[in-house]
DNA sequence: CCTTTATTGAACGTCCACGTACAGTTAATA
DNA sequence: TATTAACTGTACGTGGACGTTCAATAAAGG
């Protein structure tokens, strides 16, 4: 009965798949989850609706690939090769202050928000997002600061980034402030650095 | 005109706003703000719908109530007077463990959610919630450890926090783990003041 | 060629919640 | 007592979005 027809007939337009999930996206962003409706994002797509239920077939699905998509693109922009500088802990500092930007972005901010609205009714959605998103980041801190100090970098890398998007970071998410300005940036992300590295002795040589 | 006809005529029930208030706190946190109806409210508090119009005008309106009295409630919880114990240090830990046991619970979880869910479309909900919740928790922290550190406790307060509610509840809040049990919150919460007290000289005279 | 699938545009019936209105009651004040 | 306003139950019209169907056209395969 149901059998892969998998090169019989028409093909399904990747150019519309692509269309539809821009559009979706736009419209998620700027009326929220629960305010979007398939027949606006069809629209927005300048495609049919009946397109839209045959590329995805519910809103869900629609949100589930949009932020897959966007959590790439944000963990990818985090995990771009850094600049080698001469101390390790330069490095750290770098790797924050990349970070930090990444996450004062509007764009960044609105998907967090988009997702934590979904966390009771889609919990896949969050893991998603944050597996490919968080996790890789701090992974790739850990790795950074292994040579240093060994097997308590997953620990301190956990440690850094609490510290680095607490506080203020925190605040701009929540939209209680504007976003962190650069020189902000520089200064949160080397005094928690400092924190962090009394405690687990991270040291000057490379 | 639009004159206060104060005590002229009947009075507004203040049970039957009791009622609407938990019956939409029930429906809220049951269905999400999106898919709670005032209707739902309504007949769920035993009322009849233009009631429920006559209290609170809007569900943007009762929702505000609702987060309102949750914080307030939530922040009495985590306000609630401190035993006095015999070093400072030993204060900020109980004031941590409490922290973390009241942020680990069900109902707050869901209340963060409800909250960020809507921080796009109603960002005075936010600032409510958490300048009673957070901010005033984060001063109390504050005020505890200025007889120890002066002028520097709020932004050791703030530290704290973050490293606190970051890493593992950061997990829980996201729904990626269950909550924190006991021997975690303890565990966890003096290895952070241990972090801060090394960063700011936190010591351990009374 | 023929078959199968994608896509469109429009139309459909359904459902649900909205906000309001009405007539009748119950409770407060003057 | 007369007045004013809070309530109830019910009903109404409206609008929006749902998900599906249809006939027609376009693209891909055998």
């Amino acid at each position: 009965m149901s059998a892969r027809h998998k090169s019989v007939g028409r093909q399904k337009d990747p150019e519309k798949r692509d269309r539809i999930l821009a559009a979706a996206r736009k419209v998620f962003l700027l009326r929220g989850f629960g305010a979007a409706t398939i027949e606006a994002i069809a629209s927005e797509a300048g495609v049919s609706k009946v397109t839209v239920y045959g590329h995805f077939g519910t809103l869900e699905a629609l949100l589930h690939a949009v932020v897959l998509a966007e959590a790439d693109s944000i963990n990818s922009a985090i995990s771009r090769p850094l600049v080698q500088s001469d101390t390790l802990i330069e490095d750290v500092i770098n790797f924050g202050i990349h970070l930090l930007s990444t996450l004062r972005e509007r764009n960044t901010l609105d998907f967090e928000h988009l997702v934590a609205a979904r966390a009771t009714q889609q919990p896949e959605l969050v893991t998603a997002y944050f597996v490919s998103g968080r996790a890789r980041g701090m992974e790739l801190l850990a790795k950074l600061m292994r040579p240093d100090i060994g097997e308590k970098a997953v620990e301190a890398a956990e440690m850094l980034f609490a510290l680095w998007s607490g506080g203020d970071q925190h605040r701009v998410l929540l939209g209680l402030r504007g976003p962190l300005s650069d020189d902000e940036i520089d200064c949160h992300v080397r005094f928690c650095v400092d924190v962090i590295g009394k405690a687990y002795s991270l040291d000057e040589r490379k």
